[in-house]
DNA sequence: GAGTGGTCTAGACCACTGC
DNA sequence: CAGTGGTCTAGACCACTCG
């Protein structure tokens, strides 16, 4: 018998490749609805149900959002359900708040080795670096240092940064085209050096975490590398763990 | 129109409280299989489609694991790969490596109100701690510090746990019918005092990550409490964001 | 070859949304 | 009411495992 292929996957798989297609290429942009499962059953010529199946998948990835009675849309970082997506810093007391990005400075650079093997681009290539503080109740809890690819982000600016209202990411999706879909983050305790400790009002040696983190878009390619540090005196971090 | 009942729920998700009581009441053991679809399918009196529906969600809240051509397991801490299912600590460099548990203390006590609060006991009932350090390649990494409902981990000693080979988890539900689900974590930074310095062979003062997890098992039971101090030098607590 | 899960289809009906 | 996603069914066939 013949072996079949070894790329060989399900016909439902091969539709969620053709949508996710659609997504990455912006023929349906975040926010918006995709065509419904009817239509997309008889434009690619299978049974609704495999189409159905396709999309369970998609909305289980946070790619897709259903909605019953309406239709399917495109997961976006402006929803605002999706401020969550990627934060985890909870307030020890008192509920969910939503914090203020505060930015500092923005500036272009040349990629380093690191830079480069992390963002899949080649050293010495542009990169945006990206400073700011995140505060809760007005207090700073966590200082990022942002490593973007100066290529995708062009017009990045302080200016565009202290203007737009809104998540950071929902900024690059909004401004730049570029929807973040997944992440990683490594995570350490490290010490507060002296200017750390200033912007987050700890005092100079203090625990913090140290929160890595990679974001990808479309295609699994890393579009953003972050670093954290979170002071975790009245706040923490959560995760759940399934 | 008549309201539909608030309580409602779809076949599929019937069927699925259905197969979980099963596996909350030892029905279907872990590592044992449960009945093929078809057969839960004659019992429920349902199609076999909906039995797959229920068994899909299933899977994929990690509480059974399919095989093609072979049948639907209850899900087991004593599979190899659900060993780092709530353990995210990886080396810096070189891949995986299964750590050794070192238990080092267990004895009986009273719980206190934040014991009592968070494993849903009575204040004063009897609770069982553990503490054990975790070591990669012979050098420590974890302290834990383990909290356990003493009714349930009547047996529970520190020779049981030094006999035992295998994880914890695995010890829980091989001898005391316990399987773990779902837990979360609540990470901070912190200091590390003299006497866990000692343990994790590092300076008094270091930065460490504190690791509180709440285990839970079936119908979101409490079951564990710990909170583990990691040395994050060498190593780091790794999450996946989707 | 028998038994299992995995895929795909076609069709019926339900629940929700918005006009 | 029409259009959407959500549920449920019945049946065919495929892919994998094991004796």
């Amino acid at each position: 018998m013949a072996q079949v292929s070894p790329t060989f996957s399900p016909l439902y798989r091969q539709i969620k490749d053709l949508i996710m297609q659609g997504l990455a290429s912006g023929e349906w942009r975040p926010g918006e609805a995709i065509p419904s499962e009817a239509e997309l059953a008889v434009r690619f010529n299978v049974s609704q149900g495999t189409v159905r199946k396709a999309i369970d998948e998609m909305a289980a990835e946070n790619l897709v959002v259903r909605k019953q009675g309406k239709g399917t849309y495109v997961a976006s970082h402006n929803d605002p359900r999706a401020f969550f997506r990627f934060l985890r810093v909870v307030p020890n007391e008192g509920g969910v708040s939503v914090p203020q990005s505060v930015p500092l400075e923005c500036w272009r650079a040349k990629a380093g080795q690191e830079a480069a093997r992390i963002l899949d681009i080649a050293p010495g290539a542009p990169i945006t670096i990206v400073r700011r503080v995140l505060k809760f109740n007005g207090k700073p809890v966590v200082l990022d240092e942002i490593y973007l690819p100066g290529e995708i982000f062009q017009g990045l600016s302080l200016e565009v940064l202290q203007e737009y209202q809104g998540s950071i990411y929902s900024l690059f999706e909004t401004r730049f085209g570029v929807r973040m879909i997944r992440a990683e983050e490594r995570i350490r305790a490290v010490a507060a050096d002296r200017a750390t400790a200033e912007q987050l009002a700890v005092a100079e040696g203090s625990p913090l975490l140290s929160v890595e983190r990679v974001t990808y878009t479309y295609g699994d390619k890393p579009a953003e590398w972050r670093r954290g540090l979170y002071a975790t005196a009245e706040h923490y971090y959560l995760n759940e763990l399934n």
